[in-house]
Parts: structure tokens; C-alpha cells; sequence
DNA sequence: ATAGGGTTAG
């Protein structure tokens, strides 16, 4: 393309590009203004009177400009077209709809001599170009034969803007077949259509037509050039020709951070803009807004707060695109009171911040906020969107209010929105997140279209719950829709399957997944990892994990998190190791998930010694550390520890969840401290506000048991806030052997129940106890065979 | 005698 010879002389018709015409124009303005509104009432000639509109005209000063043509009329002194022409070019400023229907309805009242006339027509499809009037402007420009280039670029900008990028390429095909030059206006707008079409060869042909004609230098064209190959994903060219510009102005700066954002190199954007610093050139929101984008992506938050700073420093106010781009990256990166001020501080807020702090306030799941804002922003008399509907949704299923997520699934009918296909996905979601399996399907069957997220969400709805047998339908009958399964769809497949114990099935889908050119993301691994570790297939888990590591891929956290659990889960404390030194050498201990991992894994491989060396390495002990090392101490019975652990943690503010709790109560009722438990039980409600779930009552009621107060440990399940599950109901029949109370039998078990749930299986071991301890053997041996079918882990028979 | 342009958030 840079070979191509430049024409020896520049073309006739064109002149030199006008690039850089910065004629600075105030002065003179200012000086035709004194002259104008002191001269109104003079005797002048017509040209002086042009000279005055045309300068109001230029200053936005469209009254002044009419009341001159008035006084033109009153006074009887012949109006000419020019004089039109310069009320219209006035109205082409301010974009002022109606006062130029008027000229144009004054131009029609004088006669074809100024309604045929060449200027004036061109100036009134300029007119009606800019205010994107498609029909008029076709109208006058049918008219004109030929066009000039005004009129073309005047067309052709018009069906830019409206998406008509088709007309406009071949306005300015034909423009260039009839041997109109086009112009460094012109281009830009062409190539603003190749990028959209994605018509990466015709955008070549422009590129290498512009520069014969002599826009080689040209800034405007060259910037342009560096936004279509941005947009058309040929970033080798964008930088090619971005380092051809001789004198960069902001705009090719923008437009090169620009295409480094939308293609993914996050990184290069936030270098880039650094350089852009460095060379001195004065950053435009354009540039603000890209960087923290960027910065979003990669979470760099340090980047981004300076970015903030900077903005703050340029004086640059935040007006909606601004201030939205900052929240959107304090809301990515999680800083959820850095968005709530930028959010007061936005001047024009519309439904987009709006959606935004919403939408902020789920992910951090702080749902009432969510939902106190969406009342504001009702009493703000925005009305919500696609956008808000998802969130609230999304919020009714994140806090269990399904009812609520009813009533918002009903707005979305009423209002037209449940067409919107990430609605509809919020609606499925909403259905199946309540085990509403036939309205989550005949939401999706009614639908009168789908795409590949909605195909997926139901897949995924029916995957979490194991019903593989209808994922793998759907997945199938997605395929005969057309759609081709992307890595979401292989992943719902692959855990449906899992979920189901269909562990070879699972990895069979995973070679297919390969075979058909669809890489594993990170999500895939996970699931793996963890559907084979909880199937009992921790070799299986391990041996994948070592494929990934010789594919060059870098496991996430949560990857190691699931072959450690793959390792506690065969209690291998050999492979254990291995994975222990492979977190040492490539630094991951500094993950908290990982580090609660390792603990979690030392303690269920036998050695509670070793969990606490690695509970003391760790620097940053957050909560699921201290959780690992108590559910730990549970484990192993050393409910002193523990005791001991919770003191510690609450020294240095480590603010205890549910699930210390369940640790420490269960470590304390095993080792029969009711005081302890009771003192427990106590603050976690009083100082914790933490409502006692079913496992916490659970430890109650076993410690009851341990103490023989059976009175007691039924008054406790008796006034239980919900039904009883199968954690309650087995220290229930634990009393009842004690007690001798009730005869038993396989048949009162929800032995559904334990199919789904292999962490279950102690409960087989409580039974088959029972059965024991009532001299049954018979039910005991048939309990046996059941654990055994379902693979029951074996370090269970001896809990 | 004469006109206008390229980059932007969920």
C-alpha cells in the first residue's frame, strides 16, 4: 500500500489538503460584529449586510442574523441569495431544524430564480444533511446535476451517521466512477462505513487511493485510517500507519488507543497512554475514558485512580460518557464507595449511571442498596430498561426472592421488555435459580427468538442440577437451530454430566470439545477439576491438571483450589505435596483461595500438623483461611485450638461468617463443651447478626445428644424455622436409637436425597449404625451396597 | 462568493 506512487502534481480540482487550516478567526469576528449591529440602521449595500449575517451566522447568533433579513425586507432593499445562503449556513451550525424550514419556506415563496438556484440548493441539502433529514436531503440532491463535492460528502456523511453504510460506500463509488475528486472529508466518512461493514479490502483500496491522491500527510485521513484498521481487527496496519503520521494531533492518539482497547491489548492501551503523557499532548475524554477502560479490564486500579486524578486535573468536568466510564471501572474493580461518589458528582445523570450504581450493587451483593436505588431512579422519572431488569433480577435471584423476580419478570411482559434476549436469560436464570424447571422452559419455549446466551443459560439451568439427560437435548437441538456450541455451552455440558456422576461421558464431551477446535477456557478446567475431585476421581483431576500444565496454560486459583480438593478428596497426601510445591514455586500461596486449599487438604490427607504450617506461612489471612484452619480443628476434634483460633481472629478484626461458625459449634459439640457451644451460639447471633442455619442448629442438636438431653434436642428441631434436612433428621434418629423410640427402615429414607449429594454419605453411615445397633443386619449390608454404588468415599465408614 | 470532517461508556 506504501508503495504506491504518489502523483507527480497534486490534483487540480483538490488544491492542497486543507489539514491544517487553523485560521484564528475571534479577532475578526469580534471586529465584524461592532461594525455590524452599529451599521443596522445605516444606509448600506447588500454586501455589507451579508457580511453581517455571515459573521452572526458564525458566532451562533441566528436571531441577530433574522432580525437583519427583517429589517432587509422592511426597508425594501432586494434580498439575494447569498444572503439565504448565509441564514442557512447559521442554521448548519445550530443545527436548528426549524428556523431553516423557514428560510427554506422564504426561498420557495421568491421563486424558481432562488429555488432552482445551484448555491442555494446545496446549501439547503447541506442543511438538511446535517439534520439528518434523509428524504429532503435526497429530494434536493436528485436535483442537483451534477453534484459538487459538498453535496457528496454532504450525502454521503448523512448516510454515514444514520447506519446507512451501504448507500454511503456507493454514493462514494459513484462519486469517484463520475470523476469527482474526493476530498480529506470525504475519506474519513468512507472509511467510517468499510469499518462498520467490515469491508477490510475495500477500506484498502480507499487507503491506497487516498494516498495517490495526495492525503499521505494528511492528519485527518491518516487517524481515520488508523480507526478502520483498529475496527476491522488489523492492528499491524493501524500501528503502520499511525507511525506514518507526521504531526499527530489527539485524535490519532485516541484512535490508536482505541484499537489497541477493542482488540483486546489492554496492556499496550495503558502504555500507549503513558507515551501519550509523556509526548505532552493534551488528553480529550476520549482518552480518559479509553484508558480506564483498559484499566478496568485488567483491574489495575492504581491506573485507574489516576486516571481519575488526571481528569480531575485537566479540568475535565463529568458529564454522562466520563462520568459513566469512571463508574463503570470503580464498579469493575469492585470499589463500590469510589462509585457511589463519582456517581453523586455526575452533573446529567441518565438511565445508564443509573444502571451502572445498580448493577455495582448486585455484584457486591448488596441488594437492598439495589433495590433502594432502583426506587430513586424511579423517582427521578427514569424508567427502567433491558439493563435494569437484568440487574433486578439478577438481584431476586441472588437473595432468594423469587416472588419479587415473578413481579419483575411481569414488568418486563407489560413493558415489552422480555423480548430482549439478556432479559430473557435474566428470566430463565430467575426460574431455574428456584429449581422452577417447567417455567424456566416455557419461558425459553415461548420465546420468539433465541440466541446462543439464551440456548445456554437453559443448558446451564438444567446442568447445575444434574439433569444431564435435558442439557444435552437442548444442547443438541441448539445445533440443529444452526447455532454453533461455543466453550459456555461444552462447559454447562461437561458439568451436567459431572453433576450426574457421568464422569466418563464428561470427559468423553471434553475430547469432542477439543476435536471440534473449541479451546478449554479456565472454567472448563474448574469444572473438572472439581466434578472429578467430588466423583472420587481425584487421579483423574490430577492428571488433567498435569495436561493443562504441558498445554502452556496457567492455572487460576481456582483451579489449584480443585485439584487440592482432588487430593484431600483421595487422601493422597503424596500428590498433595507435589501440588504443594508446585504452589511454592510459582508463587500462588499469596492467593487466599489457595492457601485455604492447602490447609483444607493437609487437614483432610491426616495431618493437622502440617496445616497449621502452612496457617502460620500465609501473610494475608482473610476469613477462608482462618474458616479452612477451623473446619481443620473440627476435623481433627481439637476444639481447644479452635476456641483458641476464633479468640485470634477476633483480635485482629477478622470478622467471622457462617461458616466459622459452623466450624467452631461442630468442633465443640464433638468434643461435648456445652458451655462453650451455648457461649458460641450466643454471640454469633448477638454480635454477629448471623442468622443459625441448619447446620448450626444441626451442632446443637448433636450436642444434645452427646449429652443425653433428648427433651431438649427435640424442643430445638421442634421449633426449627424450616423443614428439617437430612443433617437434623440424622442426629434425630441418632436420639431415636439411643431411645429406643421408633423402628426404622430403608423406606424412611429420602434416599433421593443422598443420590445427589456424596458428601452425604455419612448419613449411610448413621443409618447402616442404626441398623447395626438393632441387631438388622440385613439393612445394614444392603446400606452397605447402596454406599458402595453411589462411591461413598471410604474415609467416611470410619466418621 | 461558498460549505464540513475523523476518536467515546453499559
Amino acid at each position: 500500500m506504501a508503495s504506491l506512487p504518489l502523483p507527480t502534481q497534486s490534483n487540480p480540482l483538490l488544491g492542497p489538503p486543507k489539514s491544517m487550516k487553523t485560521k484564528n478567526s475571534a479577532q475578526i469576528h469580534e471586529a465584524n460584529l461592532s461594525k455590524s449591529l452599529g451599521n443596522i440602521n445605516g444606509g448600506i449595500s447588500s454586501t455589507s449586510f451579508l457580511h453581517q449575517i455571515s459573521s452572526l451566522a458564525k458566532q451562533g447568533l441566528n436571531h441577530e442574523a433574522f432580525r437583519i433579513l427583517n429589517q432587509m425586507e422592511a426597508d425594501e432593499i432586494p434580498v439575494g441569495p447569498e444572503i439565504y445562503g448565509e441564514l442557512l449556513q447559521g442554521c448548519v451550525y445550530e443545527r436548528a431544524l426549524r428556523e431553516g424550514q423557514q428560510i427554506h419556506a422564504r426561498i420557495l415563496k421568491n421563486g424558481s430564480f432562488f429555488s432552482e438556484n445551484e448555491y442555494l440548493v446545496t446549501k439547503l441539502l447541506v442543511f438538511y444533511a446535517k439534520c439528518d433529514c434523509s428524504t429532503e436531503a435526497g429530494d434536493l440532491f436528485g436535483r442537483l446535476r451534477p453534484p459538487n463535492v459538498f453535496s457528496w460528502a454532504a450525502m454521503i456523511g448523512l448516510n454515514c451517521r444514520n447506519g446507512f453504510h451501504e448507500n454511503a460506500l456507493l454514493g462514494f463509488c459513484e462519486m469517484v466512477e463520475i470523476g469527482v475528486f474526493p476530498d480529506n472529508f470525504v475519506v474519513p466518512n468512507a472509511l467510517k462505513s468499510c469499518s462498520a461493514l467490515q469491508l477490510v479490502g475495500i477500506g484498502r483500496g480507499i487507503h491506497g487511493y487516498a494516498m495517490k491522491i495526495g492525503f499521505s500527510e494528511c492528519v485527518y485521513v491518516l487517524s481515520s485510517l488508523v480507526d478502520f484498521y483498529g475496527k476491522c481487527g488489523v492492528l499491524e496496519d493501524a500501528l503502520k500507519v499511525f507511525a506514518q503520521i507526521p504531526e499527530r494531533n489527539v485524535v490519532s492518539w485516541n484512535s490508536m488507543l482505541v484499537s489497541f482497547l477493542q482488540n483486546g491489548l489492554d496492556e499496550e492501551t495503558l502504555e500507549l497512554f503513558s507515551e501519550m503523557r509523556v509526548d505532552g499532548v493534551q488528553l480529550t475524554r476520549v482518552s480518559i475514558t479509553s484508558f480506564l477502560s483498559a484499566s478496568a479490564n485488567v483491574e489495575a486500579v492504581l491506573e485507574g485512580r489516576q486516571a481519575h486524578a488526571v481528569a480531575v486535573a485537566s479540568g475535565l468536568e463529568l458529564d454522562n460518557i466520563l462520568g459513566t466510564s469512571l463508574l463503570n471501572f470503580y464498579c469493575k474493580v469492585g470499589l463500590v464507595e469510589d462509585a457511589e461518589s463519582v456517581f453523586d458528582c455526575i452533573i446529567n445523570r441518565d438511565v445508564v449511571t443509573w444502571n451502572l450504581l445498580i448493577s455495582s450493587y448486585v455484584q457486591d451483593e448488596q441488594i437492598e442498596k439495589a433495590f433502594h436505588s432502583c426506587r430513586l431512579m424511579r423517582r427521578e422519572n427514569f424508567k427502567f430498561d433491558c439493563v435494569t431488569l437484568c440487574s433486578i433480577l439478577a438481584a431476586c435471584v441472588n437473595d432468594g426472592k423469587i416472588e419479587l423476580g415473578r413481579v419483575g419478570h411481569g414488568f418486563c411482559i407489560r413493558n415489552n421488555l422480555d423480548s430482549d434476549l439478556s432479559v430473557m436469560s435474566a428470566v430463565i436464570d430467575l426460574y431455574s435459580s428456584c429449581g422452577k424447571m417447567e417455567l424456566a422452559q416455557r419461558v425459553f419455549d415461548v420465546a420468539a427468538s433465541r440466541d446462543l446466551v439464551v440456548w445456554n443459560t437453559l443448558i446451564f439451568a438444567y446442568a447445575q442440577y444434574g439433569l444431564s439427560g435435558e442439557a444435552l437435548k437442548h444442547f443438541y437441538q441448539m445445533q440443529l437451530h444452526g447455532l454453533h456450541p461455543n466453550v459456555v455451552s461444552w462447559n454447562s455440558v461437561i458439568l451436567g454430566l459431572l453433576q450426574n456422576r457421568q464422569v466418563k461421558d464428561a470427559l468423553d464431551m471434553f475430547s469432542q470439545m477439543q476435536f471440534t477446535g473449541v479451546n478449554p477456557t479456565l472454567i472448563t478446567w474448574t469444572t473438572l477439576m472439581f466434578g472429578l475431585a467430588l466423583n472420587g476421581c481425584g487421579y483423574e483431576a490430577i492428571r488433567l491438571f498435569g495436561e493443562m500444565l504441558s498445554m502452556n496454560i496457567r492455572p487460576s486459583a481456582i483451579v489449584i483450589a480443585g485439584v487440592l480438593l482432588a487430593c484431600a478428596h483421595m487422601v493422597s497426601i503424596w500428590y498433595g505435596r507435589v501440588i504443594h510445591g508446585y504452589i511454592m514455586r510459582k508463587g500462588f500461596l499469596s492467593s487466599v483461595s489457595v492457601a485455604a486449599s492447602l490447609i483444607d487438604m493437609y487437614a483432610k490427607c491426616g495431618s493437622i500438623d502440617l496445616a497449621k504450617k502452612i496457617f502460620d506461612m500465609v501473610s494475608n489471612k482473610e476469613m477462608p483461611v482462618y474458616n479452612a484452619m477451623l473446619s481443620g480443628y473440627a476435623l481433627h476434634r481439637q476444639a481447644r485450638e479452635a476456641l483458641e483460633l476464633y479468640q485470634y481472629m477476633q483480635h485482629f478484626r477478622t470478622k467471622p461468617d457462617e461458616i466459622t461458625f459452623t466450624a467452631l459449634l461442630s468442633a465443640c459439640s464433638h468434643a461435648g463443651l456445652a458451655d462453650e457451644v451455648l457461649k458460641v451460639f450466643a454471640e454469633m447471633i448477638s454480635m454477629y447478626h448471623i442468622t443459625p442455619q441448619k447446620e448450626h442448629y444441626d451442632c446443637m442438636v448433636s450436642l444434645l445428644v452427646n449429652c443425653g438431653s433428648f427433651q431438649e434436642a427435640c424442643r430445638i428441631i421442634s421449633a426449627l424455622p424450616f423443614k428439617p434436612d437430612d443433617h437434623v433428621i440424622r442426629s434425630l434418629l441418632t436420639l431415636c436409637k439411643e431411645h429406643y423410640m421408633i423402628e426404622l427402615d430403608e423406606k424412611d429414607m429420602p434416599r433421593h436425597k443422598f443420590m445427589v449429594e456424596p458428601e452425604n454419605s455419612v448419613n449411610y453411615v448413621s443409618f447402616s449404625k442404626i441398623h447395626a445397633a438393632h441387631g438388622r443386619w440385613h439393612g445394614a449390608s444392603r446400606i452397605a451396597a447402596l454406599m458402595k454404588m453411589n462411591w461413598v468415599r471410604k474415609d467416611c465408614g470410619s466418621s
